[in-house]
DNA sequence: TGAATAGTGTCTCTTAGACAGTATCAC
DNA sequence: GTGATACTGTCTAAGAGACACTATTCA
């Protein structure tokens, strides 16, 4: 691998990530969002991201860039790949630039450790952020992301990755109703998550606060929601 | 736009990019694979794709391949972006191809023309073509183009993507059949087919075959199928 | 005792799946 | 008529949505 090729037969790209960060705080749904200090869009807010290195793959970029940026690990979220963006005129430099998405579900995740290439990061309500003026095409691509967390709570099992290791029904029926904004019957709720089989599994614990105590449970082996939990 | 960059401060990559093309002949879901005869992997069986340039969308490279390699146009494909791909050694020469895929469905397509960079194109039944050892990693992503055309089945419309611009109820019906493998109820799938809404309308014409004469619908207007047709 | 939270039970209507029969053509 | 294909109808069991009640704790 080398960083000049040996030949001019192909267009020359640079490859970016980016990354739809997205967690629960105080019951909203946010995104991670850092103000550019960079060569272009300097002071704007975007999604962060940056160039992909030549010696590692774009999963690592990826988690690269959240820890740098976020001092999020591979143990705090579930990552995956959303898309890869690539207009002729999204990148106001005179080269191309392609950029991978990804988006990235944790659960309450910590206030953001600014890295070296931005002044400022923060979460930022989903609404709030889609307000703001984000840089390159980024507004797309934090709706795409939205949205893909959204269709993929129906059928999925994702909506653990919103929650700690250890928590109650009630907190995960919460997760959904953020990510859709609307509320759910917390009884057919209840039905529903116990009866698909592998979503959640019994830890055993209880938890104890104001009202009556509540069983905790785990994310179980299921990948997939069978039935599906429908909007 | 340059064909050199003005710096050299980020990371030269090529950015390819690589179609899963589907389409139902005689019954049976096939792929289209070209034999390739450029530098690399000469002689083995590939996806059609090839280096996007310098002053196209990633989709307008798409829709050229799919031109080029198999005179497919725009009015014959639905298209869609499937992933990018983009591992250190996922290609043998000494610089970095990031690939972006994509996923052609089209209704019963042409015996492919042969393009240039290819000694010979043809369509092959998916479970054949995942027993030939395609270059790069194209088995890798044959399996997710094909899994994306399922699990879509089930609850988008794109079933219609498969049929010409007219079918029978029973055309639809053996498209699901085709790509899941599996029989289905052609009582309840009528039901089904005819239940959700924007799916399918009347065309207002009969097809005349052997039997009892069909009536012929068109694709609607909807994206989603609700309720889902399920596996 | 009352407020707060967690959890269970029930009813009804719709739908999914299984299955049998009828309709319309060519020959 | 026979074979082939297209289409319609019915039954039953399970699930979805709507809704009311009980349980356990703290103050």
């Amino acid at each position: 691998m080398v960083a000049e090729p040996h030949t001019s037969k192909y267009p020359i790209f640079a490859v970016a990530c980016d990354i739809v960060t997205l967690t629960l705080r105080a019951g909203q749904l946010c995104t991670l969002l850092v103000r550019r200090s960079g060569s272009v869009h300097t002071g704007r807010w975007a999604l962060p991201g940056g160039f992909v290195r030549q010696d590692e793959n774009l999963e690592q970029a990826a988690y690269r860039e959240l820890w740098e940026e976020a001092a999020l690990g591979r143990g705090d979220v579930h990552l995956e790949q959303l898309a890869a963006y690539g207009d002729v005129h999204r990148d106001p430099r005179d080269y191309r630039v392609v950029s991978v998405a990804w988006v990235a579900l944790g659960a309450d995740l910590p206030n953001p450790a600014p890295a070296t290439d931005v002044d400022r990061a923060e979460w930022v309500p989903v609404e709030e952020a889609l307000q703001r003026d984000l840089a390159f095409d980024h507004p797309q691509i934090l709706r795409d992301g939205v949205e893909r967390a959204r269709s993929k709570l129906e059928y999925t099992t994702i909506a653990t990755a919103f929650c700690p290791a250890s928590f109650r029904i009630p907190d995960l029926r919460r997760v959904y109703e953020a990510v859709w904004g609307q509320k759910l019957d917390p009884r057919n709720f209840q039905r529903k998550a116990l009866s698909a089989a592998g979503f959640i599994v019994e830890s055993g614990e209880t938890h104890h606060g104001r009202g009556r105590p509540s069983k905790l449970y785990r994310r179980g082996q299921a990948e997939f929601l069978t039935p599906p939990i429908s909007r």
